[in-house]
RNA sequence: GCCGGGGUGGCGGAACUGGUAGACGCAAGGGACUUAAAAUCCCUCGUCCCAAAAGGAUGUGCGGGUUCGAUUCCCGCCCCCGGCACCA
């Protein structure tokens, strides 16, 4: 490609000139208005892609944008460097995560340089050193005391082969991702985060998230899972005896002499006298204490199989539903009926009460549980408008609302009613009460792995569990170990570090020998930015509560509900122990769209990684940069394209074959920069000068108010398109056309400076200043000249457009209509024919309709 | 099944609060320059009718509706993408 125009050599240029002056260094200053532009921090696996580089060239156009709108903008950048890739990696070929990482992360860097990326270098973080995630440590103290942290017994996925817990991402298929054996559950006790704590708050705050796109704050909606109805409580029977073997049912008789209860959950409360049976958890504890003797073996291999289910396959929708008698029975408080109690593998143990009572009617999962165990079915909801069969007619469950029927002195209310008063009852016979429950579990974070930050907790013989003092912060990952991949707990085996002192008795003591997701590390590191080397605390609440919240915060969409979620609680969190003084850690959040290459989404697993590194040695960063904001609006998935960065290139070419042509004048273009009317302007000149103004309006608005990045573009090769058709003369008519050529060249250059800023900002030196185009204010422009003097007014007849006019801006629909009506092209379709009526819309149209 | 988002030329995509559909770019075709090619520049480019032009018809997933006028609003469908999914 032969060209003038050299794009490495000029990038290269700016680039060092960048470095040397620190052009992006954020300013603690906080007179200063504030602009805090965050993109998601990324995994350093060792290379780029056009997908990453999409983001963060998103992102770089706003800082920069900002910095020229007056700004003192925050943008920083560091590495989410803890994790599986890495330890994985290091099981393989033996190099371990600590010589890797930083080696992988180097390389990063050196292609966001070479992308031209405007980060504030001084601020950069790394989880993976001791000095970063010894704030983890700090923070899980910190939760520790307020509570948000506990041990818990939970169910995670195993692969029998490895050895190993695995994160759920790298359950591929119900398979182990590298060894393809099939995951199993595994129940061990983990540490846990209180998140469901902060529920109702973080489904109350969407609220407040209006500049978050609605399909990210509805995905949160929908896994927060709110619902509410009622918890009631069902009274084992007794004196029910086996007719078998006439032991009693159960021990149905606690120590206090109280009754053994089962609490159920339901959003259908007024379908309670329609409730034939209760349907419990295989793991509901309860199920121990009612199983009738004569049932107790059948129970327990149903319980036994449902644990070795997997959990996967229990939950799916199609599995069949099967279930075992416990041969006890519950009374129902309403219908004073014994009800018979079963286990069954649909019922899950961890959301609601764990138990169900069963509404065959008018559900239609019980429905059919009740057609395959010949359980009773009774119609206690009929139509509002019309009736309903007896239960043992139906073919399928009512759901609807409607009228409470054969439900006692509450029949006839209808289904809402019935909701508020059944609940109000039991509330005062203290049988149960209105409840919520949610979707949204505890988050589990303990992880068997290395690479991560080890959990500051230590296991005394005398104390039991003692969190670590905070002065002996941070617990070091020890990196004398050998990865093997064949461990539970690769930590377990590094006897230094697991043999230690108990701080509170001085006695021997084990440390803990889990890690912390790293999700953790993530949920709270943009705030490590605004205090980046500080060694007292994470950060210094002073700069958060000038940089916070994060202004604008850019990622993918495939986080919405994981690290989103845990970014907002940790926010919440952190507030509640004083760290914060916000509620929300981003105001607008723009999600960037998936980059597609040959039909897949772009990855080094795919194998069809464009590289950042071959775009810049062929076309250069500001073409790549270009090409990503153009082909498709930000939001939008978009299909790498090797002919659209030609296109670009193509484009910054004839901006730069266009300026450079007129070399010989570039002094009188620094002297002459105007850009007001001048009366001398000829039309066509006049033209010109009112298309920049335009020009600059729409790149404006859509920059700053739309995020289209594309269409910005777009208008920018408008305005060139326009103007290198123009004929110059800058010898006849030097006196207009200087100053508009020098307007015109210097709003273009600051226009495409957030976009293409190697380019704008050596032809923008070479005309007028080598001050840093980040502190020269955008460019704006005056309405008046964005607004013509004339319009093109469309004559349509019987709404077909047929001709069209120009007319002066305001023209009166008298002036108009008589125009229109002389019109020839038009005069075809309306002669012979009665006009009906005229509508006209000022300076849009005239519609002659006719009959 | 439920919840979001979306269907516009050969392709990526434009279109203000209902008012000229297809901006801008890519690809394609033709031409200029060149010994030739690349690069660059100019022209054409939704579909159909007409030899062509002029002109006309038609056209924003499908079918209806409201309106002088609908890509835009309403009703009923179809399809695609993403998320959740036995949630009681």
């Amino acid at each position: 490609m032969e060209t003038e125009y050299r794009a490495q050599e000029i990038e290269k240029k700016w680039q060092k000139i960048w470095e040397e002056k620190s052009s992006f260094r954020a300013k603690n200053d906080k007179s200063l208005k504030k602009m805090y532009v965050l993109e998601m921090f990324p995994y350093p696996s060792g290379n780029l892609h056009m997908g990453h580089v999409r983001c963060y060239v998103i992102g770089d156009l706003l800082a920069r944008f900002y910095r020229m709108r007056g700004y003192n903008v925050l943008h920083p950048m560091g590495w989410d460097s803890l994790g599986l890739p890495a330890e994985n990696a290091a099981i393989k070929e033996g190099i371990m995560p600590q010589v890797r990482t930083p080696k992988n992360i180097e390389n990063v860097k050196r292609q966001m340089k070479m992308l031209g990326l405007s980060y504030d270098w001084e601020r950069e973080i790394a989880t993976y050193k001791p000095e970063y995630y010894k704030w983890n440590q700090y923070l899980f103290l910190k939760f520790y005391e307020k509570g948000l942290v506990y041990k818990k017994k939970s169910l995670v996925n195993y692969c029998p082969s490895c050895k190993t817990v695995l994160a759920n991402e790298q359950v591929i298929e119900q398979k182990c991702w590298r060894c393809d054996s099939v995951v199993t559950q595994k129940e061990v006790m983990e540490w846990a985060f209180r998140i469901t704590k902060y529920a109702e708050e973080l489904l109350q705050d969407l609220e407040k998230l209006q500049g978050w796109p609605e399909r990210i704050t509805t995905m949160q909606r929908n896994w927060i899972g709110k619902s509410e109805g009622a918890f009631i409580d069902f009274e084992i029977a007794e004196g029910v005896e086996c007719s078998e073997c006439s032991r009693p049912a159960g021990v149905q008789m606690k120590k206090e002499g109280k009754r053994e209860k089962i609490r159920v959950f339901t959003t259908r409360i007024d379908t309670i006298f329609g409730a034939t049976y209760i349907v419990v958890a295989p793991e509901h504890p309860v199920v121990d204490r009612i199983v009738r003797e004569d049932k107790r073996k059948e129970v327990n291999d149903f319980v036994e199989r449902m644990k070795r289910t997997d959990k996967i396959e229990r939950t799916n929708v199609n599995s069949e539903k099967e279930g075992v008698f416990t041969g006890a029975y519950a009374i129902n408080p309403f219908t004073k009926r014994q009800i018979p109690v079963y286990i069954a593998n649909f019922v899950l143990p961890d959301y609601g009460t764990g138990a169900v009572m069963s509404v065959p009617a008018h559900d239609q999962r019980d429905f059919l549980f009740a057609k395959k165990y010949g359980l009773p079915i009774k119609t206690v909801i009929k139509p509002k408008d019309g009736d309903i069969p007896e239960g043992d007619k139906l073919e399928k469950a009512f759901e609807d609302y409607g009228i409470m029927i054969n439900s006692g002195e509450f029949s006839g209310l209808t289904s809402e009613e019935g909701k508020v008063k059944l609940a109000e009852y039991l509330e005062k016979r203290g049988e149960g009460s209105k409840a919520v429950t949610y979707h949204l579990r505890d988050w589990g974070f303990s992880r068997q792995r290395y690479w991560g930050t080890p959990i500051p907790v230590i296991y005394c013989e005398k104390c039991g569990e003692v969190p670590v003092p905070y002065e002996e912060l941070p617990v070091v990952l020890p990196e004398n170990i050998t990865l093997t991949g064949k461990d539970e707990a690769p930590l377990s085996r590094v006897q230094d570090f697991v043999n230690t002192k108990c701080p509170k008795c001085g006695g021997s003591a084990r440390r803990e020998v889990e890690t912390m997701d790293t999700f953790v590390d993530s949920s709270w590191y943009f705030a490590r930015y605004l205090s980046p080397d500080n060694d007292k605390v994470p950060f210094e609440k002073e700069w958060a509560d000038y940089w916070l919240p994060v202004d604008i915060y850019i990622g993918g969409p495939e986080h919405a509900v994981l690290h989103l979620l845990y970014f907002r609680f940790f926010t919440k969190a952190m507030r509640d122990i004083g760290l914060l003084s916000i509620d929300e850690p981003a105001t607008r959040l723009l999600t960037q769209g998936i980059v597609y290459k040959d039909g897949f989404k772009m990855s080094k697993s795919k194998g069809n990684v464009v590289s950042p590194d071959d775009m810049i040695a062929r076309y250069g960063a500001d073409s790549a940069r270009l090409f990503s904001l153009f082909a498709a609006p930000p939001e939008k998935d978009l299909e790498w394209s090797d002919q659209g960065i030609e296109g670009s290139f193509r484009f910054l070419n004839r901006i730069y074959n266009f300026i450079t042509s007129f070399e010989k004048h570039f002094g009188s273009l620094k002297e002459a920069y105007r850009n007001t009317d001048y009366p001398e302007f000829d039309q066509e000149e006049a033209r010109i000068f009112r298309l920049v103004h335009k020009t600059i309006k729409k790149v404006l608005t859509d920059v700053e108010q739309k995020w289209q990045f594309n269409t910005a573009i777009a208008a920018m090769m408008e305005m060139y398109n326009s103007v290198s058709a123009f004929k110059w003369d800058l010898n006849v008519r030097k006196d207009t056309q200087l100053p508009l050529l020098s307007f015109l060249i210097r709003s273009n250059l600051l226009m495409l400076y957030p976009f293409a800023p190697h380019l704008a900002s050596e032809l923008f030196s070479r005309i007028f200043t080598d001050e840093d185009i980040s502190r020269i204010p955008f460019p704006s422009y005056d309405e008046k000249y964005t607004i013509d003097d004339t319009v093109t007014v469309v004559i349509q007849v019987n709404g077909k457009l047929r001709s069209q006019i120009e007319v002066p801006r305001g023209s009166d629909e008298s002036v108009v209509k008589e125009l229109a009506l002389k019109d020839e092209k038009a005069a075809k379709f309306i002669d012979g024919k009665s006009i009906v009526k005229i509508i006209y819309v000022k300076d849009k149209l005239i519609n002659i309709v006719v009959k």
